[in-house]
DNA sequence: ACCGTTGATGACCCTAAGAT
DNA sequence: ATCTTAGGGTCATCAACGGT
């Protein structure tokens, strides 16, 4: 069984229901599962989106078409299938001719103007349209961005021993194994041999490239938010003034009602087109009524990560924004609910508050017995956090009683790092419990501060709109002030990171209370204030009681930390190990998919690099077949000529490699060159062409490596 | 709307190679 | 040497197409 993949449709249609077959021989085929199918099939295809492997279905058909079969009154050994419900009553006799249909439905927003299907364009009953189905696309307001259904950490931790439980080779153990032999390295990470790496490394890249330009307060794929599965016609979230909780309130009527039902799930995928989203939308319904399948956010109910039973992860939605919000809010959101009321789901979700796990690891560099693994970004309790966000900062844990706002500081991350040291205290198998050398992982960034107090010297505040994203529209009445003097990073262990701060306007959208309070602060904004006597006003201090609760929940509570090592925290080695969920988007993923055989792709990975089991040259007879099996990994071609022309290419490197390079160019030297020209082959042509004249992509490409350096940093440690 | 043909797909079986 | 598994080949079935 391969992995399956629901893919919701659009909810459009052209159909007329009514159009059904009148002969009482044809019998209603309920699901048409074979049209459902195909027609998933092609259309992820169609959209760049199909993945190797996997099996595709639609939720249903577009409203009104329904599927009949009639046996041959010839032949009743044979069936022919048809598909009712078009305008011009005329049915579709096969998924291929319906699909012309339905993708221009789908693109069209359920209009069949202009439409290429046979039956539209019969008789000359066609009305003349527009040919080209771009143009047709590109007047919607729908970017054609690359929508990203699954998320994936790409690298390995480093906690096995020289070969992960699947046998994917551990860079980790190799890298460290090479640092000890020369001393001092500075290399990116990869892994050639991992097809997990090489499957999900593009589509990782696209989305953090996408988190990196989107406002903060837009759900990331992989974080928890709490929910509503529905929200009653004619009824809104509101806070309610009197009692201070949010409730469902019907407008018709002017009453408060229920509170809403909230859950926590996991975002699972992103809308296509979220750049449509305004800020107000965070409370509000869209302006344009699209689609739940387009302008939605997929979330996944959370399932016990203590417990075996996921099913209730299959309860999944396509909800809009202000269906959702922010998980590490949930104290104040849920406040009035009783506890014993809880969604069974949110406390799952307060159980992975304190786990952790981090998000392409792209460079390791060290200098014996040290070294450091930069990182992209870093899944923490609720949050992806990455290189870039501004994010709120608890204070240090001795001061953590009664946090006021002013004890919020933010700092803008510029790398996020994880710490191996005392290497040379590690045997050279560290697959003991826990780690032999010590690791920590830390964020570098600017630290700015609300606490006039605080600030450094004689700075001025920060302006808005020239910080980074999430610190927006705060100078009116709660400046921030730069804590350090300009050019000077600190360093700060990962658990004081509270989450990621939302531009004001957002937190006001969410918390609509404190506008009253806001007013008095305004009238305040010039005068002499003090430290003590700033009032618990701003806006920044949300979330941090619930969230703290919540990772001391976690803490006593999570089976996957390791208490008797008195550990509070469980390290993934992939957000879907963190949150202990099965599956990601339907599709189940990592070691929990039966069907994957790790072991298999990798002996494939190895004969098509030419390095068999024993480390022989294959044939190029032999490569070429798997070529022709598998495809070329990471490419969509598959033509003749470039199965024969890839599968020579790959063994001239290899023959080059050991020809050419040293004699006993070890197998690890090979097997770098030969990720290099894989990597290539990937498709890292096709994406630096994409991004080139683009200094900012380019520049997100380079990582915070670069970011880092720009600075003439000296790193202060914080966490006194 | 009906039906004959054809090409594609999948089930099944057999053989070879690898693992034990 | 024997058992297991992967891979290839064959055949049956059925969807898809196109002619009427």
């Amino acid at each position: 069984m391969p992995p399956i993949v629901t893919v919701p449709i659009a909810p459009v249609s052209d159909a007329d229901a009514s159009h059904r077959p009148a002969d009482p021989r044809y019998r209603l085929i309920d699901p048409p599962t074979q049209y459902l199918d195909k027609l998933a099939q092609q259309w992820m295809v169609a959209r760049g989106e199909s993945q190797p492997f996997v099996h595709y279905t639609l939720d249903r058909l577009p409203e009104g078409y329904t599927l009949y079969e009639m046996r041959r009154p010839s032949n009743p050994n044979t069936a022919d299938k048809r598909l009712f419900g078009h305008p011009n009553r005329v049915f579709f006799d096969s998924p291929n001719r319906f699909f012309p249909h339905f993708l221009h439905l789908m693109k069209n927003k359920g209009s069949n103007f202009g439409c290429p299907c046979t039956v539209c364009n019969a008789n000359g009953k066609k009305p003349l349209g527009i040919q080209d189905s771009r143009s047709a696309s590109a007047d919607s307001s729908v970017p054609r961005g690359r929508e990203k259904s699954r998320l994936m950490d790409s690298v390995r931790d480093d906690k096995a021993g020289k070969v992960d439980e699947e046998g994917t080779p551990d860079v980790y153990r190799a890298l460290i194994d090479k640092l000890k032999r020369k001393g001092e390295i500075d290399a990116p990470i990869e892994e050639p041999m991992s097809m997990d790496w090489r499957v999900e490394r593009k589509p990782l890249q696209v989305m953090l490239q996408r988190c990196r330009t989107q406002a903060p307060w837009i759900p990331r794929q992989g974080e928890i938010v709490l929910f509503v599965l529905s929200i009653p016609e004619g009824r809104e979230i509101v806070f309610d003034y009197d009692t201070s909780e949010y409730r469902l309130y019907h407008a018709a009527s002017e009453t408060y009602e229920d509170s809403p039902a909230w859950r926590a799930g996991v975002v699972t995928q992103v809308p296509t087109e979220e750049k449509s989203y305004e800020v107000f939308n965070l409370v509000m319904e869209p302006s344009h009524k699209l689609g739940v399948n387009y302008s939605g956010f997929r979330v996944e109910s959370l399932p016990d990560p203590n417990g075996e039973e996921k099913s209730v992860q299959k309860q999944y939605k396509y909800v809009p924004l202000h269906y959702t919000r922010p998980f590490a809010f949930y104290q104040e959101i849920l406040r009035g609910i009783p506890r014993e009321s809880w969604h069974a789901t949110i406390t799952n979700a307060m159980t992975i508050m304190s786990s952790f796990s981090l998000v392409d690891r792209f460079n390791f560099r060290g200098s014996w017995p040290e070294a450091v693994v930069n990182c992209r970004g870093i899944y923490i309790g609720a949050e992806l956090i990455l290189v870039g966000d501004a994010v709120r900062l608890l204070p240090p844990s001795e001061k953590q009683g009664n946090i006021t706002s002013v004890d919020i500081d933010v700092l803008h991350i510029k790398s996020i790092r994880l710490t191996l040291t005392n290497l040379d205290r590690a045997s050279d198998n560290d697959r003991d419990e826990g780690h032999p050398y010590n690791t920590s992982v830390e964020v570098r960034g600017i630290p700015y501060t609300t606490n006039p107090i605080a600030k450094f010297a004689d700075v001025s505040p920060l302006n808005d709109n020239l910080g980074p994203l999430g610190m927006e529209d705060y100078a009116s009445f709660t400046p921030f002030f730069p804590k350090r003097a300009k050019g000077k990073l600190v360093c700060i262990p990962f658990h004081r990171i509270l989450g990621r701060c939302y531009d004001a306007i957002a937190v006001q959208l969410w918390f609509p209370n404190e506008q009253r309070k806001i007013v008095d602060m305004s009238q305040k904004k010039n005068q002499e204030v003090t430290g003590a006597e700033l009032p618990n006003i701003t806006l920044l201090h949300y979330g941090a009681e619930g969230v703290l609760a919540a990772r001391q929940y976690s803490s006593q509570n999570y089976r996957k930390i390791d208490h008797r090592s008195g550990k509070s925290w469980f390290w993934g080695d992939t957000r879907v190990e963190s949150l202990d969920v099965h599956s990601m988007s339907g599709a189940p993923v990592e070691r929990f998919d039966a069907n994957r055989d790790p072991r298999k792709w990798r002996r494939e990975i190895r004969v098509l690099e030419g390095v068999g089991p024993a480390g022989k040259v294959r044939t190029t007879e032999e490569k070429r077949k798997l070529v022709e099996k598998f495809g070329v990994p990471g490419r969509r071609g598959r033509s003749k000529d470039d199965e024969n022309d890839v599968a020579a290419v790959w063994t001239s490197i290899i023959e080059e490699a050991r020809y050419n390079g040293n004699e006993d160019a070890d197998d690890e030297d090979l097997y770098h060159a030969l990720g290099a020209e894989l990597l290539a082959r990937d498709g890292e042509a096709e994406w630096a062409e994409e991004t080139k004249g683009n200094s900012k992509r380019r520049k997100f490409l380079d990582g915070g490596k670069r970011d880092a350096e720009d600075h003439d940093i000296i790193v202060i440690d914080d966490d006194e």
